[in-house]
DNA sequence: CTTGATAA
DNA sequence: TTATCAAGG
Protein backbone atom coordinates (compact mmCIF):
# COMPACT_ATOMS: atom_id res chain seq x y z
CA UNK A 1 0.00 0.00 0.00
CA UNK A 2 1.07 3.58 -0.58
CA UNK A 3 4.67 4.63 -2.03
CA UNK A 4 7.60 2.90 0.07
CA UNK A 5 10.28 5.77 0.53
CA UNK A 6 11.33 4.31 4.08
CA UNK A 7 14.98 3.75 2.58
CA UNK A 8 14.77 6.93 1.46
CA UNK A 9 13.63 9.27 4.49
CA UNK A 10 14.97 9.71 7.57
CA UNK A 11 12.86 9.69 10.16
CA UNK A 12 12.71 10.92 13.74
CA UNK A 13 11.81 8.82 16.76
CA UNK A 14 9.68 10.14 19.62
CA UNK A 15 7.78 9.71 22.77
CA UNK A 16 3.67 9.53 22.33
CA UNK A 17 4.25 12.40 25.12
CA UNK A 18 5.13 14.66 22.71
CA UNK A 19 2.69 14.83 20.53
CA UNK A 20 0.43 16.16 23.94
CA UNK A 21 -2.17 18.92 22.66
CA UNK A 22 -1.70 17.80 18.96
CA UNK A 23 -4.24 17.41 16.64
CA UNK A 24 -3.77 14.58 14.18
CA UNK A 25 -5.43 14.14 10.96
CA UNK A 26 -5.66 10.24 11.24
CA UNK A 27 -5.38 7.99 8.04
CA UNK A 28 -8.87 6.33 8.52
CA UNK A 29 -8.73 3.48 5.98
CA UNK A 30 -5.13 2.88 7.08
CA UNK A 31 -6.08 2.67 10.63
CA UNK A 32 -9.08 0.23 10.16
CA UNK A 33 -7.20 -1.95 7.91
CA UNK A 34 -4.03 -2.53 10.07
CA UNK A 35 -6.67 -3.34 12.74
CA UNK A 36 -8.50 -5.92 10.47
CA UNK A 37 -5.39 -7.18 9.21
CA UNK A 38 -3.90 -7.43 12.95
CA UNK A 39 -6.72 -8.40 15.56
CA UNK A 40 -7.32 -11.59 14.98
CA UNK A 41 -7.03 -15.34 16.58
CA UNK A 42 -4.71 -17.46 16.24
CA UNK A 43 -6.11 -19.39 13.61
CA UNK A 44 -6.60 -16.14 11.48
CA UNK A 45 -10.25 -15.41 12.05
CA UNK A 46 -11.38 -11.94 12.99
CA UNK A 47 -13.39 -11.21 15.90
CA UNK A 48 -16.46 -11.16 15.37
CA UNK A 49 -20.04 -10.33 17.18
CA UNK A 50 -23.34 -12.92 17.90
CA UNK A 51 -24.55 -12.51 14.12
CA UNK A 52 -21.18 -13.05 12.43
CA UNK A 53 -20.08 -9.22 11.62
CA UNK A 54 -16.37 -8.65 12.07
CA UNK A 55 -15.60 -6.33 15.30
CA UNK A 56 -11.64 -6.59 14.95
CA UNK A 57 -11.76 -2.73 13.74
CA UNK A 58 -14.15 -1.69 16.85
CA UNK A 59 -12.05 -3.38 19.24
CA UNK A 60 -9.32 -1.55 17.62
CA UNK A 61 -10.76 1.68 18.04
CA UNK A 62 -12.38 1.91 21.26
CA UNK A 63 -8.97 1.23 22.83
CA UNK A 64 -6.46 3.06 20.40
CA UNK A 65 -8.58 6.54 20.58
CA UNK A 66 -8.60 6.35 24.03
CA UNK A 67 -5.05 5.66 24.35
CA UNK A 68 -4.80 8.85 22.26
CA UNK A 69 -7.00 10.80 24.22
CA UNK A 70 -5.34 10.08 27.60
CA UNK A 71 -1.97 11.07 25.77
CA UNK A 72 -3.73 14.02 25.31
CA UNK A 73 -3.60 13.82 21.25
CA UNK A 74 -6.52 15.26 19.43
CA UNK A 75 -7.62 12.80 16.92
CA UNK A 76 -9.82 13.53 13.39
CA UNK A 77 -10.50 10.73 11.55
CA UNK A 78 -10.39 10.96 7.76
CA UNK A 79 -12.13 8.62 5.67
CA UNK A 80 -11.77 7.97 1.93
CA UNK A 81 -14.06 9.07 -0.97
CA UNK A 82 -13.61 8.08 -4.53
CA UNK A 83 -11.08 7.02 -5.85
CA UNK A 84 -9.07 8.62 -9.03
CA UNK A 85 -10.09 7.31 -12.12
CA UNK A 86 -6.36 5.64 -12.63
CA UNK A 87 -6.45 3.82 -9.75
CA UNK A 88 -8.77 0.93 -11.07
CA UNK A 89 -5.86 -0.99 -12.20
CA UNK A 90 -4.49 -1.08 -8.80
CA UNK A 91 -7.67 -1.98 -6.82
CA UNK A 92 -8.53 -4.45 -9.29
CA UNK A 93 -4.96 -6.25 -8.46
CA UNK A 94 -5.76 -5.56 -5.13
CA UNK A 95 -9.20 -7.72 -5.32
CA UNK A 96 -7.47 -10.31 -7.18
CA UNK A 97 -4.63 -10.86 -4.65
CA UNK A 98 -6.86 -10.93 -1.69
CA UNK A 99 -9.30 -13.51 -2.98
CA UNK A 100 -6.33 -15.60 -3.41
CA UNK A 101 -5.58 -15.13 -0.04
CA UNK A 102 -8.60 -16.19 1.12
CA UNK A 103 -8.85 -19.10 -0.75
CA UNK A 104 -5.06 -19.91 1.07
CA UNK A 105 -6.63 -18.96 4.32
CA UNK A 106 -9.79 -21.49 4.36
CA UNK A 107 -7.65 -24.24 3.06
CA UNK A 108 -5.17 -23.33 5.61
CA UNK A 109 -7.18 -22.87 8.81
CA UNK A 110 -9.28 -26.29 7.36
CA UNK A 111 -5.71 -28.09 7.69
CA UNK A 112 -5.11 -26.29 10.93
CA UNK A 113 -1.83 -24.76 9.36
CA UNK A 114 -0.15 -21.94 10.82
CA UNK A 115 0.29 -20.78 8.13
CA UNK A 116 -3.82 -19.74 8.05
CA UNK A 117 -2.67 -16.09 10.01
CA UNK A 118 -0.81 -14.51 7.36
CA UNK A 119 -3.17 -15.47 4.46
CA UNK A 120 -6.11 -14.23 6.80
CA UNK A 121 -3.87 -11.03 6.88
CA UNK A 122 -3.20 -10.73 3.35
CA UNK A 123 -7.26 -11.28 2.09
CA UNK A 124 -7.99 -8.58 4.76
CA UNK A 125 -10.73 -6.09 3.33
CA UNK A 126 -12.63 -3.46 4.21
CA UNK A 127 -16.47 -3.16 3.17
CA UNK A 128 -19.00 -0.36 3.53
CA UNK A 129 -20.52 -2.02 6.69
CA UNK A 130 -17.20 -1.84 8.59
CA UNK A 131 -16.81 2.24 7.46
CA UNK A 132 -20.50 2.52 8.41
CA UNK A 133 -19.47 0.62 11.98
CA UNK A 134 -16.41 2.72 12.38
CA UNK A 135 -18.03 6.59 11.67
CA UNK A 136 -20.88 5.53 13.88
CA UNK A 137 -18.54 4.39 17.06
CA UNK A 138 -16.39 7.40 16.50
CA UNK A 139 -19.48 9.94 16.63
CA UNK A 140 -20.58 8.23 20.35
CA UNK A 141 -17.44 8.50 21.28
CA UNK A 142 -17.20 12.64 20.33
CA UNK A 143 -14.68 11.81 17.66
CA UNK A 144 -14.23 13.82 14.82
CA UNK A 145 -14.36 12.42 11.38
CA UNK A 146 -14.26 13.93 7.56
CA UNK A 147 -15.32 12.67 4.15
CA UNK A 148 -12.31 13.62 1.92
CA UNK A 149 -13.80 14.16 -1.72
CA UNK A 150 -11.30 11.47 -3.11
CA UNK A 151 -7.59 9.84 -1.32
CA UNK A 152 -8.47 10.58 2.68
CA UNK A 153 -4.20 10.90 2.89
CA UNK A 154 -4.82 14.06 0.43
CA UNK A 155 -7.15 15.65 2.08
CA UNK A 156 -5.33 14.98 5.70
CA UNK A 157 -2.26 16.51 3.92
CA UNK A 158 -4.04 19.39 3.38
CA UNK A 159 -5.51 20.04 6.36
CA UNK A 160 -2.14 19.61 8.24
CA UNK A 161 -1.16 22.58 5.65
CA UNK A 162 -3.85 24.72 6.32
CA UNK A 163 -3.18 24.60 10.18
CA UNK A 164 -6.16 23.02 10.78
CA UNK A 165 -4.27 19.91 12.29
CA UNK A 166 -0.83 19.21 13.24
CA UNK A 167 0.18 16.46 11.93
CA UNK A 168 -1.44 13.82 9.17
CA UNK A 169 -1.22 10.01 11.27
CA UNK A 170 -0.60 6.91 8.56
CA UNK A 171 1.61 4.33 8.31
CA UNK A 172 2.07 5.45 4.63
CA UNK A 173 4.08 8.03 2.81
CA UNK A 174 2.02 8.86 0.77
CA UNK A 175 1.46 11.98 2.47
CA UNK A 176 4.78 13.24 1.86
CA UNK A 177 3.64 13.26 -1.73
CA UNK A 178 0.87 15.77 -1.22
CA UNK A 179 3.01 17.59 0.80
CA UNK A 180 1.94 17.36 4.42
CA UNK A 181 4.57 19.36 6.72
CA UNK A 182 4.32 16.79 9.34
CA UNK A 183 3.29 13.05 9.30
CA UNK A 184 3.39 10.59 12.13
CA UNK A 185 3.72 7.03 12.37
CA UNK A 186 3.28 4.33 14.35
CA UNK A 187 1.11 6.18 16.86
CA UNK A 188 0.07 2.91 18.78
CA UNK A 189 0.25 2.63 22.85
CA UNK A 190 2.36 -0.74 23.88
CA UNK A 191 4.93 0.14 20.89
CA UNK A 192 4.73 -3.17 20.18
CA UNK A 193 4.26 -4.53 16.31
CA UNK A 194 4.03 -8.29 14.78
CA UNK A 195 7.07 -8.75 12.64
CA UNK A 196 5.65 -10.14 9.34
CA UNK A 197 5.36 -13.92 8.53
CA UNK A 198 6.94 -14.29 12.05
CA UNK A 199 5.13 -14.73 15.41
CA UNK A 200 7.53 -11.90 17.42
CA UNK A 201 6.99 -8.50 18.09
CA UNK A 202 9.51 -5.83 18.21
CA UNK A 203 9.51 -2.35 20.26
CA UNK A 204 8.38 0.10 17.60
CA UNK A 205 8.27 4.16 19.05
CA UNK A 206 5.82 6.76 17.42
CA UNK A 207 8.41 8.04 14.69
CA UNK A 208 7.73 11.73 13.04
CA UNK A 209 8.83 12.92 9.39
CA UNK A 210 8.81 16.32 8.27
CA UNK A 211 8.40 17.62 4.39
CA UNK A 212 11.01 20.21 4.29
CA UNK A 213 13.72 17.93 5.95
CA UNK A 214 13.26 15.38 3.67
CA UNK A 215 13.70 17.87 0.48
CA UNK A 216 16.50 19.32 1.92
CA UNK A 217 18.03 15.81 3.02
CA UNK A 218 17.67 14.69 -0.76
CA UNK A 219 18.69 17.78 -2.16
CA UNK A 220 15.21 17.90 -4.79
CA UNK A 221 12.08 19.59 -4.90
CA UNK A 222 8.05 18.06 -4.02
CA UNK A 223 7.74 17.72 -8.09
CA UNK A 224 11.05 15.76 -8.34
CA UNK A 225 9.50 13.44 -4.92
CA UNK A 226 6.78 13.02 -6.75
CA UNK A 227 8.62 11.47 -9.71
CA UNK A 228 10.89 9.75 -7.32
CA UNK A 229 7.82 7.89 -6.39
CA UNK A 230 6.22 7.64 -9.90
CA UNK A 231 9.11 5.82 -10.79
CA UNK A 232 9.16 3.67 -8.36
CA UNK A 233 5.78 2.41 -8.21
CA UNK A 234 2.81 4.15 -6.00
CA UNK A 235 -1.16 3.66 -5.63
CA UNK A 236 -1.80 4.31 -9.20
CA UNK A 237 1.41 2.78 -11.16
CA UNK A 238 3.25 0.11 -11.07
CA UNK A 239 6.79 1.64 -11.43
CA UNK A 240 10.06 0.93 -13.47
CA UNK A 241 11.28 -2.65 -13.56
CA UNK A 242 14.50 -2.36 -11.39
CA UNK A 243 14.36 1.03 -10.39
CA UNK A 244 14.16 1.62 -6.94
CA UNK A 245 14.16 4.48 -4.63
CA UNK A 246 18.02 5.23 -4.78
CA UNK A 247 17.98 4.86 -8.79
CA UNK A 248 14.87 6.59 -8.74
CA UNK A 249 16.73 9.81 -7.16
CA UNK A 250 19.79 9.85 -8.95
CA UNK A 251 17.16 9.97 -12.41
CA UNK A 252 15.03 12.88 -11.00
CA UNK A 253 18.76 14.53 -10.41
CA UNK A 254 20.26 14.16 -13.38
CA UNK A 255 17.56 15.34 -15.84
CA UNK A 256 15.16 17.98 -16.06
CA UNK A 257 11.78 16.35 -16.62
CA UNK A 258 10.39 12.73 -16.78
CA UNK A 259 10.09 12.44 -20.17
CA UNK A 260 14.09 12.98 -20.41
CA UNK A 261 14.29 9.96 -18.11
CA UNK A 262 11.57 7.94 -19.45
CA UNK A 263 14.04 8.28 -23.03
CA UNK A 264 16.58 7.11 -20.90
CA UNK A 265 15.58 3.94 -20.02
CA UNK A 266 13.32 3.50 -22.78
CA UNK A 267 10.35 3.23 -20.66
CA UNK A 268 6.69 4.98 -20.03
CA UNK A 269 4.30 4.99 -17.51
CA UNK A 270 0.97 5.12 -18.34
CA UNK A 271 -1.19 7.66 -17.10
CA UNK A 272 1.73 9.98 -16.15
CA UNK A 273 0.49 13.34 -16.69
CA UNK A 274 -2.80 12.80 -14.84
CA UNK A 275 -1.29 11.34 -11.79
CA UNK A 276 1.54 13.68 -11.46
CA UNK A 277 -1.46 16.62 -11.38
CA UNK A 278 -3.05 14.35 -8.99
CA UNK A 279 -0.33 14.28 -6.45
CA UNK A 280 0.81 18.35 -7.40
CA UNK A 281 -3.70 19.08 -7.03
CA UNK A 282 -5.73 16.49 -5.34
CA UNK A 283 -9.07 17.11 -4.87
CA UNK A 284 -9.73 18.43 -1.32
CA UNK A 285 -12.50 20.45 0.31
CA UNK A 286 -12.84 23.18 3.01
CA UNK A 287 -15.92 22.29 3.89
CA UNK A 288 -15.29 20.22 7.57
CA UNK A 289 -16.05 20.90 11.38
CA UNK A 290 -13.32 19.52 13.15
CA UNK A 291 -15.11 19.11 17.11
CA UNK A 292 -14.70 16.77 19.70
CA UNK A 293 -18.03 15.84 21.84
CA UNK A 294 -18.61 14.69 24.91
CA UNK A 295 -18.67 10.43 24.78
CA UNK A 296 -22.55 9.47 24.65
CA UNK A 297 -21.74 6.47 27.21
CA UNK A 298 -25.15 4.84 26.54
CA UNK A 299 -24.44 4.99 22.83
CA UNK A 300 -21.07 3.08 23.14
CA UNK A 301 -22.12 0.28 25.25
CA UNK A 302 -25.51 -0.26 23.43
CA UNK A 303 -23.64 -0.11 20.54
CA UNK A 304 -20.88 -2.12 21.23
CA UNK A 305 -22.52 -4.78 24.06
CA UNK A 306 -25.89 -5.32 22.82
CA UNK A 307 -25.03 -4.84 18.96
CA UNK A 308 -21.51 -6.02 18.60
CA UNK A 309 -21.41 -8.28 21.51
CA UNK A 310 -18.44 -7.05 23.48
CA UNK A 311 -18.31 -7.97 26.93
CA UNK A 312 -20.24 -4.89 29.40
CA UNK A 313 -16.65 -4.85 32.09
CA UNK A 314 -14.65 -4.18 29.70
CA UNK A 315 -16.76 -1.65 27.27
CA UNK A 316 -17.38 -0.14 31.22
CA UNK A 317 -13.66 -0.18 31.92
CA UNK A 318 -12.69 1.81 28.90
CA UNK A 319 -15.99 3.89 28.63
CA UNK A 320 -14.93 5.45 32.37
CA UNK A 321 -11.13 5.79 31.14
CA UNK A 322 -12.42 7.48 27.80
CA UNK A 323 -14.87 10.17 30.08
CA UNK A 324 -12.03 10.86 32.44
CA UNK A 325 -9.48 11.22 29.83
CA UNK A 326 -11.68 13.83 27.87
CA UNK A 327 -12.61 15.82 31.04
CA UNK A 328 -8.90 15.92 31.81
CA UNK A 329 -8.20 17.55 28.85
CA UNK A 330 -11.06 20.14 27.93
CA UNK A 331 -10.06 21.81 31.63
CA UNK A 332 -6.93 22.78 29.83
CA UNK A 333 -7.56 25.93 28.61
CA UNK A 334 -4.25 26.51 27.14
CA UNK A 335 -5.89 23.91 23.90
CA UNK A 336 -8.35 24.90 22.06
CA UNK A 337 -11.31 23.54 23.84
CA UNK A 338 -13.15 20.17 23.24
CA UNK A 339 -16.86 21.62 23.25
C1' DC B 1 -3.73 -4.12 18.26
C1' DT B 2 -4.71 -3.93 23.30
C1' DT B 3 -5.89 -5.80 27.61
C1' DG B 4 -5.23 -8.42 31.57
C1' DA B 5 -3.29 -12.29 33.99
C1' DT B 6 0.71 -14.49 35.45
C1' DA B 7 5.60 -15.23 35.75
C1' DA B 8 10.25 -13.74 36.24
C1' DT C 1 8.95 -3.32 37.08
C1' DT C 2 9.32 -5.83 32.97
C1' DA C 3 8.40 -9.85 29.97
C1' DT C 4 5.45 -13.15 28.01
C1' DC C 5 1.17 -15.02 26.49
C1' DA C 6 -3.70 -15.97 25.71
C1' DA C 7 -7.85 -13.90 24.69
C1' DG C 8 -10.88 -10.41 23.02
C1' DG C 9 -15.99 -10.81 19.85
Amino acid sequence: MGVDLSDLVKTREIELKELNGKIIAIDAFNTLYQFLSIIRQQDGSPLTDDRGNVTSHLSGIIYRVTNLIEEGIKPVFVFDGKPPVFKAETIKARVEVREAAKQMYEAAKAAGSADAYKYAMASTSINAQIVQDSKELLGYMGIPYILAPSEGEAQASYMVKKGSADYVGSQDYDSLLFGAPKFVRNIAITGKRKVPRKNIYVDVKPEVIEFQEVLDQLEITRSQLIDLAILVGTDYNPGIYKVGPKTALKLVKKHDNMESILTELGQTIENYEEIKEFFMNPPITDDYIIKWGKPETGKIKEFLCEEHSFSADRVDKVIERLNKAVTETSKQKTLSSWF
